[in-house]
DNA sequence: CTATAATATTGAAATATCTAAATATATCGA
DNA sequence: TCGATATATTTAGATATTTCAATATTATAG
């Protein structure tokens, strides 16, 4: 598994804000529209829009249109995605045998 | 589990630079010293140095320091707590059968 | 078709982040 | 102690993100 340097970034940027892990724990006891979480959240429509725009890009959440109302939930598919990106992280190389990288 | 909303982004901001994913991507191969890095990424020794602050913040990396020389290496506990943390996402609560949010 | 309601997009200000040069600190060897 | 080397911190400019008001778009009801 390697890394992708463009890729990475755009699923993670979901969880690097306040207010979309907020968001996120709200999705966590299921679908939401978008009004819904307008009434809880205590910001400005247009930010909720934003913020939205950036957890579905990540795919960890998936938007559903359902007549003029939004409807979010987690995708498990993306939670997946990403915790395949972050276990390859924990997965290092065999140690090369204490080799020095600078002189002692 | 439950996702705190200021130590989540901590943690994830870690992530969400491209040179920073660059670097975790080094580590991978095992413990590195900073001016190995710095050789290989063609950045400026305080933009590096920068970088491995956040890392390390995040929990993701474990900086040594040797003599004058710094050794980073990924932590596989950091990756750990990371995990977990992304993990309690995909842990939806039982969907509450069909329960509408908005009046059709 | 028109009015209304839900959501998206645009524009602009406030704040945060990234970057690098300059400087500071720490360690080692002479 | 002094000079050299590795890394950290400070400062400042460039860029990105967050936020909200205003406006646009889309869908439904009448």
């Amino acid at each position: 598994m390697t890394l992708e340097e463009k890729t990475v970034p755009v699923v993670f940027k979901a969880l690097c804000d306040e207010n979309r892990v907020r968001i996120l724990q709200y999705l966590r006891s299921g679908e939401k529209c978008a009004c819904m979480l307008l009434e809880d959240l205590d910001i400005a429509q247009s930010t909720l829009s934003h913020h939205m725009r950036v957890l579905c890009d990540s795919g960890l959440v998936r938007g559903r249109k359902e007549g003029k109302w939004m409807h979010y939930s987690i995708s498990q598919e993306g939670v997946q995605r990403a915790m395949v990106l972050l276990a390859a992280l924990g997965d290092v190389e065999t140690e090369e045998a204490g080799k020095p990288c600078c002189e002692r």
